[in-house]
DNA sequence: GTATCATCTGGAGTTTACTCCAAGTCAAGG
DNA sequence: CCTTGACTTGGAGTAAACTCCAGATGATAC
């Protein structure tokens, strides 16, 4: 598969797949005889990870880190592990983070909405009055 | 209140308190004779909404101009609450997509908790045919 | 009264993560 | 054969959000 075609995929553009492989987030990737990426199966799997991982806004950094402990094979499994069980931690920590932020604006616009509500009645007050 | 109290109860460095200022997502704080800040209930409120805010992910440039219609007044209570339930909604969809990166996560974590049983049972095996 | 400390300002520097660009190569269509 | 278009590279540029710094000032401790 084409890097156009991974792009469209994922959602993520050449510059991106191409910037990923570079700094060593992405194995380097098959080339055609002409030099051109193929995408196989596995080389899209690790994409489609890397886009889970960078969505929810874990670091580049610690991705890298990650897949070099893949790459050095069995001896790297606690490391990994570990890795992972701590983004998973700070991760569930953003999540309630942004869950009590949503509460907030979740509460402030119900006060909007009733704040209009008040404008409109106090409008057809005068309204009335008007009639 | 002084700035460095002000920095130690919301976890805000002093330099981007002055920095928030500068850049009008606070309005400006009150000095003392000598100049220097001197935040009030109103400032700490203003300035716990945005900690709040920010520690969400909602982009300074958005906050700026919600808080510009705050000064504005009543006539841009509209503008206000559109604001406010867009970012909501891109908020929730933020934590959808972090919550499933969770379960991604968690997966992964227990197939290598599994991986390392494994190997333990592998290493017992061993073991007692060594024995 | 002087040394230290917190604060002030404007401006420059940093970090993270892309994103764009120029110049070059190759394959296919007309 | 020539043009068009997708792809390549290395390197430069950008955006967002701080973060740091130098130089000045004013208050506090001894």
């Amino acid at each position: 598969m084409k890097i156009a075609q991974v792009s469209e995929q994922f959602g993520i553009s050449p510059d991106t797949l191409r910037y990923y492989e570079r700094i060593g987030l992405i194995a380097p990737v098959n080339r055609n005889d002409s030099g051109i990426r193929d995408y196989n199966e596995g080389d899209l799997r690790r994409v489609e990870f890397i886009k889970c991982m960078r969505s929810a806004g874990l670091p580049i950094e610690v991705l890298i880190e990650y897949v070099n402990f893949v790459q050095q094979g069995d001896q790297t499994i606690d490391a990994r592990r570990e890795i992972l069980r701590q983004q998973r931690h700070l991760l569930a920590a953003r999540i309630m983070e942004m869950q009590k932020t949503l509460d907030v604006l979740d509460h402030k616009i119900e006060v909007y909405e009733k704040a209009v509500l008040k404008r409109e009645r106090e409008l057809m007050h005068i309204e009335d009055q008007g009639e």
